[in-house]
DNA sequence: CTTACTTCCGTAGTCAACTACGGAGTCAAG
DNA sequence: CTTGACTCCGTAGTTGACTACGGAAGTAAG
């Protein structure tokens, strides 16, 4: 799995993908990063595939997805069998459609409020709370922990 | 600002909402959720609204938010000035559509994955680095902390 | 070669978000 | 009017995700 350019330190590799050093290595702890042989006495080098795949680690982070969660996506990235692959992508799906509703519905009540404000002025308030259960009750729920 | 039924206990409160207890006292603590006034040597009494609120603030977390931004959030469901409120709900929106934009291209990649597999079978890979990145570079970014 | 910076690796500390504990006060079924 | 469950409140412990530390070994500019 070594790439044509497999030239940064970890530090030059961290600095890249805006992170510190020793989480890097925590990620490899966790499974999370590959932890490219190191020669004879050398050091280890990283390369753009590397780079790549912490990106999409924070940018997942961002979107609400823990380590656990991160390490199943990555499985589906790497490549499993089908049998396996199709159960958690479904299930995968199925979070991230439920995000997807969630987010939908604050971005309609977010956009409702910012128009209200260039129209009138004064005070102001937000449907943020009932836009997310209504006439979705339940679409977006507390199926949080693993999905 | 007490609804006309304001009977459940916090205990009941925390079973409807799916918390538990201490978690509540900790939102109280945060300002995040309000500590209804408790009569002479009594006890504090909740109500729909609090329950409704409680639901948003797990959802939004589940959305990836902290708890820092779901105070913020909230305080637009409150409702302030619209100078105040059309700089932070803006901004809010923002996050939320980078949100989107980075579930919407998992969704792609994932349906696509479980598309592949219905079709042929054997092993299969799913390339959700890729779509993160694809023609949006930079989009969903690491713009993470408090956004 | 020296010297200053890195890497390596294991262990320990921090921070956010809970979760548990314990003792005093409150409530409500019998 | 007792007794068992629950509330209140402050403090302490846990978990997930880092972040820091320190000493031995690698690296690279002068």
């Amino acid at each position: 799995m070594n790439a044509p350019t497999e030239n940064l330190t970890i530090g030059a590799f961290a600095r890249t993908a805006g992170v510190n050093v020793e989480t890097i290595r925590f990620y490899q702890r966790r499974g999370i990063l590959r932890q490219p042989a190191k020669p004879y006495g050398g050091i280890r080098r990283y390369g753009a595939a590397d780079v790549a795949r912490l990106r999409f680690v924070k940018s997942a982070q961002y979107l609400g997805f823990n380590l656990d969660e991160i390490g199943d996506l990555l499985r589906l990235e790497d490549g499993t069998h089908c049998r396996e692959a199709s159960v958690l992508a479904e299930l995968k799906l199925r979070s991230v459609r439920e995000k997807l509703a969630g987010l939908a519905r604050m971005e309609t009540a977010l956009s409702g409020l910012v128009k209200a404000c260039h129209a009138r002025k004064g005070n102001v308030s937000c449907p943020l709370i009932a836009s997310l259960f209504r006439d979705a009750r339940r679409e977006v729920s507390m199926s949080r922990r693993r999905a």
